[in-house]
DNA sequence: GTCTATAGCAGGATAGAC
DNA sequence: GTCTATCCTGCTATAGAC
């Protein structure tokens, strides 16, 4: 059907503007890009933008919201259909480094961009502390559910393990996209293992 | 004495300016902060910026450069001051966090920061990843000199020891930053041994 | 080498038509 | 709700005095 209700027409407008923000923000940096280049890249106008969001500040609040969202549902994606503990954590690994899903390589780039918005601005700091808080919480109950169902018993308890796992991810995609040589997919998941107590932690012995 | 030689003046207003863009560039973004304010932050203007710099990117290639010396010095300082692992790995975090230190707090975020721009600009780029390297290279040395003076093995070779705890060091300190209670020292120093393969790995096990 | 002054341009935000 | 047009502010970069 070619003639739409206003409320797809508002909603549309308001995803396309958020995803184009997504996509502008981490290549450009929020402060780097203007209001009117996220207006024409969503094929709208800054006065669409400043009708949905107030501005541009309000754009990158709601762009964090949908993130959260988008985040969780990636990880509860990764630990439902993958069976292995390998398997679920490369899935995360990949997730952030942008080989797969609807936002690329900008991953990594959105999440620092964010991090750092948040870090700077009072109002985003809860926002994104709550999705950290909400990844975590996801990982954990990921871990402590593996552990339950192998036997295998965490070398930490499932907050402090997620918290671990999720920090050495972060940092190991850091220099993996600076270098991805530096740290290849054994060598992060061996790491990981050594984190959570799987035995097979060794990768590469020095002589 | 009052009177200073052109050379001194010189060097002054380019450390000043450095020091400010240090400053700056971390509280408030490299695209958020206007050479006018970098200038007079640093008690001179634009002017003298243009002449040392040729402009905003230039004095960020000069930080850059100044921030790679320092980083390794800060390194070396620790390895050579301190006398146990633990100790070691401790000054690292708290430099990064900015509990001490000539950048304050600002450590951290300018970490990012200039993460972010090395990764988007080309010509960061490489100084950025040489500067990971350095750092990689420096923490790989003093895990390998420590494995050997100790007897203990590391879990990893040396190289892969250092990316790995580095790695661990900026993902903790990226959750740190939005909410401490999340990574306290002790789980952060559990995850390193955990890396490192230091027996003394577990912390707190779940029941 | 550093300052003052300014030209030229771009972006945030809004008013009013549709 | 979205678009067009515009005001105003603030920035980069440079020219010229000292």
């Amino acid at each position: 059907m070619v003639a739409r209700t206003q409320e797809q027409r508002k909603a549309e407008t308001r995803r396309r503007l958020i995803d184009a923000a997504a996509d502008l923000f981490a290549r450009k940096g929020y402060a780097g890009v203007s209001a009117e280049a996220v207006a024409d890249a969503a094929d709208r106008t800054t006065g669409a933008l400043y009708k949905h969001f107030g501005g541009k500040e309000g754009l990158l609040l709601a762009l964090l919201e949908v993130w959260k969202e988008e985040t969780v549902e990636v990880l509860t994606a990764a630990f439902e259909r993958m069976p292995a503990l390998d398997e679920r954590l490369t899935a995360i690994w990949r997730s952030l480094n942008g080989a797969q899903g609807r936002r690329g390589d900008a991953w990594l780039l959105l999440e620092m961009e964010l991090w750092l918005q948040g870090v700077r601005d009072p109002v985003m700091a809860e926002p994104l502390a709550e999705r950290y808080r909400d990844i975590r919480r996801r990982l954990g109950e990921g871990l402590r559910d593996w552990a339950e169902q192998t036997g295998a018993p965490l070398r930490h308890a499932p907050d402090d393990a997620a918290a671990l796992v999720l920090g050495l991810i972060v940092g190991a995609a850091v220099q993996h996209r600076l270098d991805p040589s530096t740290m290849p997919d054994d060598l992060l998941l061996a790491g990981l293992a050594d984190l959570i107590g799987t035995p097979s932690a060794a990768r590469r012995q020095p002589d």
